[in-house]
DNA sequence: AGCACGCCGACT
DNA sequence: GTCGGCGTGCTC
């Protein structure tokens, strides 16, 4: 017997199967999806097995058998392993880079060296500075060694050579599994009882054990007994040692969720709107059709109860449903309704977790523990085999598209996998992107629209303010004059309010007002946010920072000025303006701890706070009553960025912020400021006008070849040698032109719009295309003639075949 | 990728 | 003579 594998090793040369044999006593084990532990060359590697067979094209005598296996059940269906291929076919990635990114992080392997002295003999010879790691007897593990002393492999390696010691090669499991202790009784109730009496008199502790032993039905945690009845472990032991009670160890799954009540609710009443939907996705669902709809609803619209009543039907038939949301961790709310809904049949996986929180979340999932599986992008890949129903709320989301190999959508995956399983996917959103609204006006989608809020509450009216007039009137604070009356007149009244601003830190540059001079990155070409907290500045691309200056470093002027507001900045303001107002700052700097996300709404949901202020991360999924008020400070700042797609974006974020206001009895209000006022991306949020947005917004993308009229790649390419960039990057443009059909429209190449980051030169070609045949082939060529010069020097070509960040 | 093999310059 | 530089090639 033999298993064809795919080895975890990251190199375009590796990437096809290997044969193994297969030992004896695995034989009746190993099955595809497995991983397993194979020997590669002189080191060993984990690999997924894709396949089993009898014969192999590999002369026998060259086959080696695998060492051991890994999963006790497949990690990967034989569905996944498919959609593997689909994934390596449709991004352009190595096959093992399709195969890992469909498990939990946790179980990526690691690989470590183990160690070992030749012979006792051999500490006594040993150089003296591995003598500390050799004191004891044992093995030692180099990322032991590593983390002390790094240099010291060398050395290693030199008494490898002289013989005293050897290494092998090992792979590490990151897999930990939670362990809990916990005690049985090992005699009947009554017995117990009869022992507890006898006891009594001599040994109290024992008696009170015995009692509590006698009361349970399950096995006990050994903790919650202690804690529960006040003895001590030693009495648990002399316990076990007369053989009334067994102590041992179970696995447990860690519940991220753990006290906390989930209270349940019952579906709820349905308007007409809602109805239809949930009628048309249902029938799909009853006729086992693959479909895919977009539910066009408004903020507020109820998206949420078609989308549980929906799940609740496919359970209903004994399949399994996935929802997607953007960075669950960021909306605590969804969770909640869905684990409302349907308790403990869900499991959730967002990047808040742990790593062995998500593990244990996705063994639930492949135990068939749980049937709904809610989660982030890669939530995607959900080990289901009897899929009934994939919904993807937000569906023009850029978060899901993964910007690291594969880079796959989640929206495309979806729909693959709604056509393996012949099921219904949903796409949902209040604002969807240009790309689903087309193929939903075209057909290739379903179009389900709701247009009126639940209860028929109204949406909010939104005012433009333009803040050049403000200027003009000489207001030069960052709050016009209608945003402040209205936040004092909300203070007064005892209403909350949301103030939105895309930038954190405190300022957007630092200038010198006598020189000119900016502080830019040393690193990238991109200019140094101020952060106040902390005194630095900060490149948000690469993590740089530095004190910031009191001087300016060129001339030494003392005029050294902050411009432009980020959210640390305006929380300043705030408080000088508004002193009596609470603050709550929402920001990827506020909400870098664990859980602190969750702790910040739970303190604005009770009241602790009158102002949310916040990034991007408040625009999504907030949902309270007693929100009035919602103001952009600046809506321009995502218009001006070098993207296609900008004006969309501008769209989308100010709809999506305007619903969090009165979404309940009280009405909302929204104002938004800005410096082009008179952009239809801003004026049509007035009137909450997708339909005339989507209007305006197609006929620039068909004058200017974007999508959803054209499809594009990008090819960048990158190394800390600029000549080589420009001369590889050249060729790469020219082969482009020379390749590919006449339609075709080549950009490029061209510097990329931040054209060095940690130190790299950035270029990059860009593809437009309605069909193109050749374009895998062409592009594979591409990477297959760069192959060795990537491998033997720092150039990095990466193809994205359906880019969202063209920066 | 990571490791061995192999062929040329500067040291005990 | 040997140690070590990194070009080349291979991994079932």
């Amino acid at each position: 017997m033999i298993v064809s594998v795919i080895v975890d090793v990251e190199s375009k040369q590796i990437n096809r199967v290997f044969d193994y044999l297969v030992p004896e006593h695995f034989k009746q084990t190993v099955r595809p999806g497995m991983r397993i532990i194979v020997p590669f060359g002189p080191r060993k590697v984990q690999g997924f097995v894709i396949h089993t067979k009898h014969e192999s094209d590999v002369d026998p005598g060259r086959l080696k058998p695998f060492d051991d296996i890994v999963d006790v059940k497949p990690a990967l269906t034989s569905e996944l392993l498919a959609l593997a291929e689909w994934l390596t076919d449709h991004t352009l990635c190595l096959q093992v880079t399709a195969l890992k990114s469909m498990l939990p992080a946790a179980m990526r392997a690691a690989y470590d060296k183990r160690i070992s002295l030749a012979d006792d003999a051999s500490r006594t010879n040993l150089d003296s500075a591995l003598l500390p790691f050799f004191k004891r007897t044992g093995d030692v593990m180099w990322d032991e060694v590593k983390k002390t002393e790094p240099g010291l492999l060398k050395i290693v390696q030199k008494e490898v050579k002289n013989g005293l010691l050897t290494i092998e090669p090992v792979v590490k499991s990151r897999e930990t599994k939670k362990r809990v202790t916990v005690i049985e009784p090992l005699l009947p109730q009554d017995q117990l009882l009869e022992k507890a009496d006898e006891t009594d008199a001599r040994a109290p502790k024992q008696a009170l054990l015995l009692r509590y032993l006698s009361k349970i039905t399950a096995p006990a945690a050994l903790t919650r007994l202690l804690e529960e009845t006040g003895i001590s472990r030693a009495t648990v032991k002399a316990a076990v040692k007369n053989g009334w009670a067994d102590q041992r160890q179970v696995e447990e799954y860690r519940d991220p969720y753990e006290g906390r009540e989930f209270k349940s609710t019952e579906p709820l009443p349905l308007m007409n709107q809602q109805k239809e939907a949930l009628d048309s996705i249902c029938r799909s669902l009853d006729e086992n059709e693959h479909r895919t709809y977009l539910l066009h609803g408004i903020t507020g619209s109820g998206k949420t109860e078609v989308y549980l009543q929906a799940i609740d039907r496919a359970l209903k038939q004994g399949k399994e449903a996935i929802v997607l949301v953007p960075e669950i961790s960021l909306t605590p709310q969804m969770v909640h309704r869905f684990k409302e809904r349907f308790g403990s049949d869900v499991a959730v996986l967002h990047s808040a977790l742990s790593k062995g929180e998500k593990y244990d979340e996705w063994r639930k999932i492949r135990d068939r523990e749980v049937t709904v599986a809610v989660g982030a992008r890669s939530a995607i890949f959900a080990p289901f085999e009897n899929l009934g129903m994939i919904i993807i709320d937000e569906e023009h989301e850029t978060s899901y598209k993964q910007e690291e190999e594969p880079r796959y959508h989640a929206r495309d995956v979806a729909v693959e996998r709604g056509r393996t399983y012949s099921c219904p996917v949903v796409l949902g959103s209040a604002t969807p992107s240009l790309e689903s609204f087309a193929r939903a006006k075209k057909g290739v989608y379903t179009l389900l629209t709701m247009g009126s809020r639940v209860n028929n509450v109204k949406l909010p009216g939104v005012r433009i303010v333009d803040m050049r007039e403000e200027l003009r009137n000489g207001n030069r604070s960052m709050f016009s004059t209608d945003l402040l009356d209205a936040m004092n007149d909300r203070l007064e009244k005892k209403e909350q309010m949301v103030l939105f601003l895309n930038r954190r830190g405190y300022s957007t540059f630092i200038m010198c007002r006598d020189c000119g001079y900016v502080a830019e990155c040393p690193h990238c070409d991109i200019s140094l946010t101020y952060h106040r907290s902390n005194q630095t500045c900060q490149c948000h691309y690469c993590g740089y920072h530095v004190t910031r200056p009191n001087r300016c470093p060129d001339c030494e002027s003392e005029h050294i000025r902050f411009f432009g507001s980020g959210t640390q900045r305006v929380e300043e303001e705030l408080k000088k303006v508004l002193p009596e107002a609470r603050v709550i700052r929402m920001d990827v700097d506020t909400t870098r701890r664990k859980g602190s996300h969750e702790k910040l709404l739970t303190a604005f949901e009770k009241g602790d706070g009158d102002i949310l202020l916040g990034t991007q991360m408040i625009a999504k999924g907030l949902d309270f009553p007693n929100i009035t008020l919602v103001g952009v400070l600046t809506a321009d700042t995502m218009l001006h960025i070098p993207d296609f797609r900008s004006s969309e974006k501008t769209f989308q974020l100010l709809t999506q912020v305007s619903g969090r206001a009165g979404r309940h009895k009280k009405p909302g209000e929204v104002i938004v400021q800005s410096y082009t006022p008179d952009h239809f991306s801003i004026q049509l949020v007035k009137n909450h006008d997708y339909l005339s947005f989507f209007g305006r917004e197609m006929v620039y993308r068909r004058q200017s070849d974007y999508p959803p009229y054209f499809f594009m790649a990008l090819i960048n390419i990158s190394s800390e040698d600029l000549t080589k960039v420009v001369t590889v990057s050249g060729k790469i443009g020219e082969f482009l032109r020379k390749s590919l059909a006449e339609t075709t429209v080549v950009h490029g190449p061209a510097a990329s719009a931040v054209p060095r980051i940690k130190d790299r030169y950035r270029y990059q070609c860009m593809v437009k295309y309605k069909t193109e045949p050749k374009l895998a082939h062409t592009l594979k060529e591409i990477l297959k003639t760069y192959q060795t010069e990537m491998t033997r020097s720092d150039l990095a070509i990466t193809i994205d075949t359906n880019p969202y960040m063209l920066m």
